[in-house]
DNA sequence: CGGTTTTGACCCGCGC
DNA sequence: GCGCGGGTCAAAACCG
């Protein structure tokens, strides 16, 4: 794979280091990927071994992350709210961080993939009989991370997301679900007019977003744990930022039974864990189901371009992981 | 009222 | 140099 570059990233003020120093204790990336720069094959679903999820990921490394903290660069960010985010010719933030996913779109929306996403764009996009590429970047004010989503030529019923960037967070709900009366309150949260579709909807009900618990617990025992004790003083913003979990090799048995969501949304988005959060009667009515409704077509979602026979099929994992959950559901 | 989405305009890289 | 197309900006509209 290409070596991954550094990032243009923005930081403000010291805080960044204490972020730095949680960083490198976390193997896990924010998203899984990739091997995704090195070739490969579209949509191969191949099992692995669920212990090389994290050796598989070939997305931005702690490596990178701590170079692109010793660049700093003027913080255009701080002192506008207007900024143009600058585009390296080389470098994370281009084409050696991009990770494209292609799921299977439920109901016209594109799934959750647990952070907060603001759109800034939408381009109609020349030889795609699909209308348009819609594009957005994460809100946390500190991350670069940008995705474009945009419907597959070949099936209107396929987004491809390409995600570029780096979090430099927690996704969002797992702020929420790391605090217990956060918990109670997002499950008490229900939209009182869900009218949005599709992507939109989904925008507007992330904050309800919340963790589809047994399925994570299990996807989790089979991936990797979080083991950052986090700080409950913390406000939600600065405890998604400043603790952005651990790596597992310093895990605990102890912590992954305290946190068993684990660090399965940092590694993996949720399109591919919950490709069918598409809308607000899943993503805030049904907290504790899974999927509320059968969804043929879940997990159908591949990293692309997949790469090398180490390349990870994620969707295999989850399928057998739900598998599991609605045998015990029977 | 603050945050998000929409959408036309603008910028910029690339190919010819 | 010019045109094209992708990516981004930014003001207005929208929404809770």
């Amino acid at each position: 794979m290409a070596q991954v570059k550094e990032p243009e990233i923005y930081w403000h003020d010291e805080s960044e280091k204490e972020l730095l120093g949680e960083l490198s204790a976390v193997a896990s990336p924010p998203f899984v990927s990739s091997k995704a720069a090195d070739g490969g094959t579209a949509g191969s679903l191949r099992h692995v071994p669920n212990t090389l999820i994290s050796s598989a990921y070939s997305g931005p490394t702690i490596e990178d992350i701590e170079r692109a903290l010793s660049t700093k660069v003027p913080d255009v960010r701080a002192t506008s709210h207007r900024y143009r985010a600058p585009v390296p010719e080389k470098g994370i933030g281009k084409s050696d961080s991009k990770y494209a996913v292609m799921i299977k779109s439920c109901g016209g929306g594109v799934a959750e993939d647990g952070y907060k996403w603001r759109k800034y764009g939408q381009k109609t996009i020349k030889n795609n009989p699909n209308p348009s590429r819609s594009y957005y970047r994460c809100t946390n004010p500190r991350c670069s991370a940008k995705r474009q989503v945009e419907r597959s030529k070949e099936d209107p019923n396929m987004l491809t997301i390409t995600y570029e960037g780096l979090h430099l967070h927690y996704p969002h709900f797992h702020v929420l679900r790391r605090r217990p009366q956060d918990h109670t309150a997002t499950k008490l949260q229900v939209p009182k007019k869900p009218k949005l579709q599709g992507e939109e909807q989904l925008h507007k009900d992330y904050k309800s977003q919340s963790i589809q618990g047994e399925l994570r617990e299990e996807v989790v025992a089979v991936t990797s744990g979080e083991s950052s004790p986090g700080s409950p003083d913390r406000g939600l913003e600065e405890e998604a930022t400043l603790n952005p979990g651990a790596g597992k090799q310093n895990m605990r048995p102890s912590d992954a039974v305290q946190h068993p969501q684990g660090l399965l949304q940092d590694v993996v988005p949720l399109l591919i864990r919950e490709p069918c959060s598409t809308g607000s009667a899943v993503s805030s009515y049904h907290h504790y189901h899974f999927f509320p409704t059968p969804c043929p077509s879940y997990y159908s979602a591949s990293i692309s371009p997949p790469t090398n026979p180490s390349d990870i099929d994620l969707g295999l994992h989850f399928r057998h992981s739900l598998n599991l959950k609605q045998s015990k559901d029977r």
